[in-house]
RNA sequence: GCCUUUGUAGCUCAGAGGUAGAGCACUUCCUUGGUAAGGAAGAGGUCGCGGGUUCAAUUCCCGCCAAAGGCUCCA
């Protein structure tokens, strides 16, 4: 019996029964072969070793496929379980899956305590558990026998697993003295794994449930060659050189004081400028969308968040109550400005004729954040939302959110995020409790997120349980330095606020009619999208944000004079520049201009002091030569144009 | 909040049971120099905070605070 194999190129070969994808890039090439580590056959992804099931099409996976990294990382959880497994007998395990740069598994010790300090004789043990090229053997197991395996063993935690698992599905892996329960699947053996990193511990909830036990969760990473282990580590190395936190205190653009509190970010002057200036920008395009800027109390009183829902949801969990004199009375810092907003709205009657209202407010909100959660500016206590909020009529709602995404995506290309996600956060799908409002209102507003998201183009990836407590949200999600994904603009639909606050507009029919609120915030927060912001430039910020756009270098203190005469001038222009009157080589002058990542360097001496010029040099593009301040002038603006030209 | 780790000068870091050191930054002086670090001198630290052990703690132990990487949470 023969078998038809269908390689990706079109081209079949033919096979006696029972041939493995490993057979097949054998009979291609001896290289290929030592580079297989799985195969995709007919759309799954299988063990290279495991007999193909007959005519099919296959696709060998090698280390440049995401499914290939995949079983390698897979396969070395397994390798790093059997390790753990011989270095501290009577440990159980919990799941251990590839992810996104490695794997990681979920151990309990019990009561061991698992610290860096271990980590060189994990990594020991497992390379030389992977130089005893054990094999990877898939066994297909009966139901009732995996129970046994595991009840033997005393791991209660696979027992749970298998519990969800239906007979005659379950599969066992064994490589070396370690079986697991696995769907695999795995590499053929285990010397495809050189190069061995344990990354990190910590603390995981079994299932995630914060209300179950805690596993030590151990992270690690693997490749098939040490040169691709190091040039990953010096990747790592390089991206932790972007990290906000570091070039904020490079660039003197914020600063955190343990006095003032943790999670409350202290802005200094350059930071506050560069803030300042993405204030007005968005602030422009507000006016031109048709928004209202209004400003709003940092505190008010608990009937405002009673009314809202967020006393419910949040009270407890939130800065705790603001105390007067009258013992009765109680303020509650804001944490968010959509109350304030409603009742801005309720102050006056409203006709349809005068919607959409839209009332826009840089607001500072404050919010108790879990001590273990405050991350440098993405996740403090106290920031800045660039909220609005839309109060339309029900068939406004479409042509309003588009508009609004209209707003983020054009925000978004200003600054040059083009790396983002467009993900539509909607309730969890089992736990209702977490939210407000009636089932038929969630529905009206999920698809008028999914109508307005389709129409747009947008390409979208749909989350459950990512919602807001009163409504789903459009949040438009980025990565940081280090891979992490932070929500920055966010567009949320709400038919609940209204009602709860018994928001009106009287219609042309001349009966009071609901509008319904749009909430929404491109950058999200300021806080946050600076920190993005300044991980994605490497410090190196669009020339129109640049808090020093300039900088003039007098060759020597001879010229400071007209140095300060140039600066002048340019700020006569609107340019901002500053000077370098230090007692310093031009050299060095240079050199600290270039490590303060300024755009432009202008140096001035001798004859550019008699011609009425300055030598400009760009950040990173050496010399571009001599001209007026004037010209210079001309050169910036183009620069900035040409940036904000796609607009 | 939970797990692991860390906390020494403004920054990056070394150090040891007997009250501390380097480089850079800073100040002063010399130098007035043409495109990525000129030279010299000086100043600067309650070794995160609070307890405990000890003749003696910054070092060992405990608690707290803060930070890092995760988990959970995220209006």
């Amino acid at each position: 019996m023969k078998i038809n194999v269908t390689l990706p190129d079109g081209t079949v070969r033919s096979y006696e029964q029972g041939v493995t994808a490993m057979d097949v890039a054998r009979s291609i090439s001896e290289g290929l072969a030592r580079n297989v580590l799985s195969a995709k056959v007919n759309g799954e992804v299988r063990d290279a070793n495991r007999p193909l099931p007959g005519d099919c099409s296959i696709q060998l996976l090698t280390w440049n496929d995401p499914e290939g990294k995949a079983t390698l990382w897979h396969s070395s959880a397994h390798l790093m379980a059997e390790a753990i497994e011989a270095l501290y007998p009577g440990t159980k395990f919990g799941i251990g899956p590839p992810i996104e740069n490695g794997f990681y598994y979920d151990i309990d010790l019990g009561g061991r305590v698992i610290g860096d300090g271990d980590f060189k004789a994990i990594e020991d043990k497992m390379k030389e558990l992977a130089a005893h090229k054990e094999v990877y053997v898939r066994r297909e197991v009966p139901k009732a026998e995996a129970i046994k395996y595991f009840t033997e063993k005393g791991d209660e935690y696979k027992l749970e697993l298998i519990d969800g698992l239906e007979d005659g599905t379950i599969s066992f892996y064994t490589q070396g003295n370690f079986t697991d329960l696995c769907r695999g699947p795995h590499l053929p053996d285990t010397s495809f794994i050189k190069a061995i990193k344990i990354m990190s511990v910590a603390g995981a909830y079994w299932r995630g449930d914060e209300k179950r036990k805690q596993l030590t969760r151990l992270y690690g990473i693997t490749f098939p060659k040490q040169k691709e282990l190091d040039e990953y580590l010096a990747l790592l190395e390089e991206a932790k050189k972007r990290d906000h936190r570091r070039l904020g205190r490079e660039l003197d653009l914020f600063t955190f004081s343990e006095k003032v509190g943790a999670g409350l970010p202290l802005w200094l002057p350059k930071g506050t400028a560069l803030r300042e200036r993405l204030v007005n920008f968005l602030k422009k395009a507000q006016e031109k969308g048709g928004y209202e800027q209004v400003v709003t109390p940092h505190i008010a009183q608990k009937a405002l968040y009673v009314t809202s829902g967020h006393y419910e949801k949040y009270g407890k969990d939130s800065f705790q109550p603001i105390h007067t004199p009258d013992p009765t009375e109680e303020f509650f810092l804001k944490p968010m400005n959509c109350p304030h907003h409603c009742e801005i709205y309720k102050s006056r009657p409203h006709s349809y004729k005068d919607l959409p209202v839209r009332y826009a407010e840089f607001g500072t909100v404050y919010r108790y954040e879990q001590s273990g959660e405050l991350h440098g500016l993405t996740r403090v206590r106290g920031f800045t939302q660039d909220d609005a909020h839309l109060f339309c009529t029900p068939d406004q709602v479409k042509a309003e959110f588009m508009k609004v995404i209209d707003l983020v995506l054009m925000v978004f290309r200003a600054l040059e995020f083009t790396d983002y996600e467009a993900q539509v956060s909607l309730r969890d799908k089992e736990d209702r409790s977490k939210y407000i409002g009636s089932d038929a209102n969630w529905a009206k507003a999920e698809a008028a997120i999914m109508e307005a998201a389709a129409e747009k183009g947008l390409k979208t990836v749909v989350e459950y349980g990512e919602a807001a407590f009163y409504g789903p949200k459009l949040d438009f999600m980025v990565k940081d330095a280090l891979g992490r994904r932070w929500q920055l603009g966010t567009i949320q639909v709400d038919y609940n606020l209204p009602e709860r606050f018994e928001l009106e507009y009287v219609g042309a029919d001349n009966l009071k009619h609901r509008p319904v609120m749009i909430h929404r915030a491109p950058f999200g927060s300021l806080e946050r999208f600076v920190a993005l912001l300044i991980e994605h430039t490497g410090g190196r910020f669009p020339l129109w944000l640049a808090p020093e756009q300039a900088i003039i270098l007098p060759i020597s203190e001879k010229f400071n004079e007209a140095a300060q005469g140039v600066a002048r001038l340019l700020k006569d222009h609107d340019i901002r520049a500053v000077i370098d009157e230090r007692n310093e080589k031009i050299g060095r002058k240079i050199r600290d201009a270039e490590m303060a990542k300024l755009p432009f360097m202008l140096v001035i001496g001798e004859k550019e002091a008699a011609a009425g010029t300055v030598a400009v040099r760009g950040h990173g593009q050496g010399d571009l030569g001599p001209m007026t301040p004037l010209q210079f002038k001309q050169l910036v603006e183009e620069r900035i144009h040409a940036g904000l030209a796609t607009l």
